[in-house]
DNA sequence: AGCACGCCGACT
DNA sequence: GTCGGCGTGCTC
């Protein structure tokens, strides 16, 4: 007879059974809270996770489970009480936010991979070409790429409507599909560190360093504290936080080591690796399934006290857990743009609110909300403000990129952006130069007749991409042969316009053609591990120019760098939404931070056709405090947060008409609601929109949405959801999806 | 989400 | 007569 019951949570995706059903536990089985289960679901049999345990027998009937597919527990009690509280906070379904911290994806991914069997020029293709041209061209685009693709990748760039097609090509046996296991190509090769990282030596903290150290110390391990570390760029956070750990270690508790991205995660793990050999795991979504269910296991074994990761490794079971680390705060991938649309910090505090453990938040830029809590006491505020070895932070000169137009300066440089390089060129020092967007226009325009390239799927006008010579899409990869002639009009007056990293790269060839041009951005960096490989390169000093989009502003250690020049600060500053001051703020801060690190001086110039922006003014005093002085003052008179907490609900749908209608429905669902909760509240909720998104159309999809902006969170979801829920009564909703967003970073 | 059950139209 | 359309409802 079974005495044991388990609550289960199902891996089906709908929000009728997202939650826990009771299963019996067979007598002879072995399982924990935290363990994956096969147990039969009405007519079916499915997987799910176990969420509790329990003697007492339910009210309902309880089936028995089937099997148990991990001896040991994938997820701790605690991290299934964070997931519960991620569904109930951003929410999303309790399922997702237990599959988003399981080490790999329930059950086995397959792939469908698109073989071609014949040549473009084959007698068939030339018939299909006459007999069904819709085919043809289908079948010319997979054959584009001459190797197999993915069927995902294609419908994706293409479209879903050209699966018919591709059947009928299957049936002509001009091509075949074959199912793969998805296998990902990422080897601990990615791991490997380039040689450019200076080594470690045997580092001795400054006093100021120590002071930190001793500060955050006398807090370490208090429930939920926060600490927020605010070292400008060069003062050697790292070595704060390999002496936290040191610590904790010696303590016998375990730690979290955050970055915002992949890319950096080798720098830090070689860091920690160093100061604890055999201690440290890494994780995050690139690696390989072997590896990272290796990764996974030293950390739930206890083997590694240590965890390295991105995002995705804030989940991971580290055993004893006394520290989180989040390491450049501020930045805006610490948010997952997908559901679950959680926030690392929150997280974090979360598990420390849990597991009672510490947080320590580091940052040269901390974001306005984070700073905003230090000042009030709820973080601890520790500050580091000068650089190791008082090496001075670098001179800024702003150029003021309207005069250079009226001096006829049409290039991509100012004149004195020139001199400069011209100076470092011959002194044989290096150079990082950033711009913002990648590609070579990011425009295309018709001087006749006004027609500007745009993506058939999206409402964003095209780049345009040296090489393959073709027009793209940055977000959905859309591509097209750029025209020669205007396609509206077929003048020949078609103009390329704004600039990208290839752009700048191609000027500096010409300008300087003896001087060797590295580029680093999501192009040139396509194969894992060529961004470690361009950054050896530079590092062994095998070019004097890297030329690259966000990923040269973030934690590089170049010493011979002794200028710094960007490009453009102003794609940054005119995007459409609240952060982009901030944004530009910490992109320029954390730019300028790349010049003079090593002995040798160094110093910045930022081009702007904007120089009076108070942001960019305080980035060239390297003035975080009297940025942030004169920013808060503007989300105050706004209410933009830290005051308020957004809401967000994106409508999208394939007919614009029923998006507009629905998301105007939303809205006066919305305005009633608030009619009546308003009356109460000493700062009413206000609403946003409906408005067309940012980004109008995604995908060959119309975007609307509604933004909620109140004090309190419960508030603006109970207002939000009533409203939802009459939208959904009226079966207004069909063929529409929304998309929910608590604190949305981007794209406001 | 799936899968069964249920109650109405055109077919071997 | 029945094969099968997809509306509705349930899943421990």
């Amino acid at each position: 007879m079974t005495r044991l019951f388990a609550e289960v949570v199902v891996d089906i995706h709908n929000r009728k059974v997202d939650r826990s059903f009771h299963y019996a536990v067979p007598d002879e089985m072995q399982l924990e809270i935290g363990s994956r289960v096969v147990v039969p679901f009405n007519h079916r049999t499915v997987e799910g996770i176990v969420v509790g345990l329990d003697p007492d027998a339910p009210a309902v009937r309880a089936r028995p489970i089937i099997s148990c597919l991990d001896k040991e527990a994938l997820l701790s009690p605690e991290l299934i009480e964070t997931a519960r509280w991620m569904a109930d906070y951003y929410v999303c379904p309790f399922v997702q936010a237990l599959q988003c911290m399981l080490p790999a994806p329930f059950g086995v991914r397959e792939e469908i991979i698109v073989k071609i069997l014949v040549p473009p020029d084959a007698p068939d293709v030339q018939a299909l070409g006459l007999l069904d041209p819709e085919a043809g061209k289908v079948f010319q685009a997979v054959h584009k790429g001459r190797k197999p693709v993915k069927l995902k990748n294609l419908t994706a760039r293409l479209g879903k409507e050209i699966l018919p097609h591709i059947e009928r090509l299957v049936a002509r046996r001009l091509l075949a599909l074959e199912t793969q296991h998805s296998v990902r190509a990422v080897s601990s090769g990615a791991l490997s560190l380039p040689e450019m990282m200076r080594p470690r030596a045997e580092v001795s903290l400054t006093p100021a360093q120590q002071g930190a150290v001793t500060e955050i110390a006398s807090v370490l391990g208090e429930r939920g504290k926060t600490v927020l570390l605010h070292g400008v760029t060069g003062s050697g956070k790292t070595e704060i936080y390999v002496r936290l750990v040191s610590r904790l270690l010696q303590a016998g508790r375990g730690a979290l080591v955050l970055v915002p991205e992949i890319a950096l995660t080798p720098q830090i793990y070689k860091v920690f690796s160093d100061a604890f050999p055999g201690r440290v795991a890494v994780l995050h979504s690139a690696l390989a399934a072997a590896e990272r269910a290796r990764e996974y296991q030293k950390a739930a074994s206890g083997e590694a006290g240590v965890v390295v990761g991105a995002r995705s490794a804030v989940f991971t079971p580290v055993k004893n857990l006394g520290l989180i680390i989040i390491d450049e705060e501020h930045e805006q991938a610490y948010k997952q743009e997908e559901s679950p649309k959680y926030h690392v910090r929150e997280v974090a505090q979360k598990r420390a609110d849990l597991c009672g453990c510490t947080v320590v938040l580091g940052s040269a830029t901390p974001s306005l909300e984070s700073y905003a809590l230090a000042l009030t006491g709820k973080y601890k505020l520790v500050n580091l403000k000068e650089r190791i070895d008082s090496r001075p932070l670098p001179p800024v000169e702003i150029v003021d990129l309207r005069e250079e137009l009226l001096a006829g300066n049409r290039s991509v440089f100012s004149r004195l952006l020139i001199d400069k390089l011209q100076e470092r060129f011959e002194r044989g020092e290096q150079v990082i130069l950033f711009l913002n967007r990648r590609g070579y226009s990011t425009f295309v325009v018709c001087r006749e007749c006004g027609y500007i390239a745009k993506c058939p799927r999206c409402d964003i006008s095209l780049t345009y991409h040296l090489g393959s010579g073709e027009l793209r899409c940055h977000y959905c990869n859309y591509s097209a042969a750029a025209p020669q002639n205007c396609p509206a009009c077929s003048s020949r007056h078609i103009r390329y316009f704004g600039l990208g990293t290839q752009r700048v790269e191609q000027e500096i060839r010409t300008l300087f053609p003896a001087v060797k041009a590295l580029r680093l951005d999501t192009d040139s960096t396509g194969r894992m591990g060529a961004h470690g490989e361009i950054l050896a390169k530079f590092g062994r000093g095998e070019a004097q120019v890297l030329i690259g989009t966000q990923m040269v502003a973030k934690g590089l250690d170049f010493p011979r760098v002794t200028l710094v020049g960007v490009v453009s600060a102003d794609s940054s500053l005119n995007m459409p939404d609240f952060r982009a001051r901030e944004r530009t703020f910490q992109l320029l801060a954390q730019v300028a931070g790349r010049a003079g690190r090593g002995a040798l001086p160094g110093e910045v110039v930022i081009q702007t056709f904007s120089p009076d922006d108070p942001c960019i003014n305080t980035a060239r005093e390297h003035d975080y405090q009297g940025f942030f002085r004169q920013e808060i003052a503007f989300r105050r008179a706004l209410g933009y947060p830290p005051f308020n907490h957004m809401f967000r609900v994106v409508l999208s749908g394939e007919v614009e008409a029923q998006v507009i209608r629905c998301a105007q429905d939303l809205g006066g669902a919305l305005r009633q609601e608030l009619e009546g909760r308003n009356r109460g509240l000493n700062h009413p909720m206000e609403i946003l929109g409906p408005a067309p998104s940012p980004l109008s159309k995604l995908k060959n999809r119309y975007r609307w949405q509604v933004i909620l902006k109140g004090k309190q969170v419960p508030d603006l979801k109970s207002a939000m959801g009533n409203a939802i829920k009459q939208l959904y009564q009226y079966g207004a909703t069909g063929g529409i999806a929304l998309s929910l967003d608590l604190d949305p970073m981007g794209m406001v």
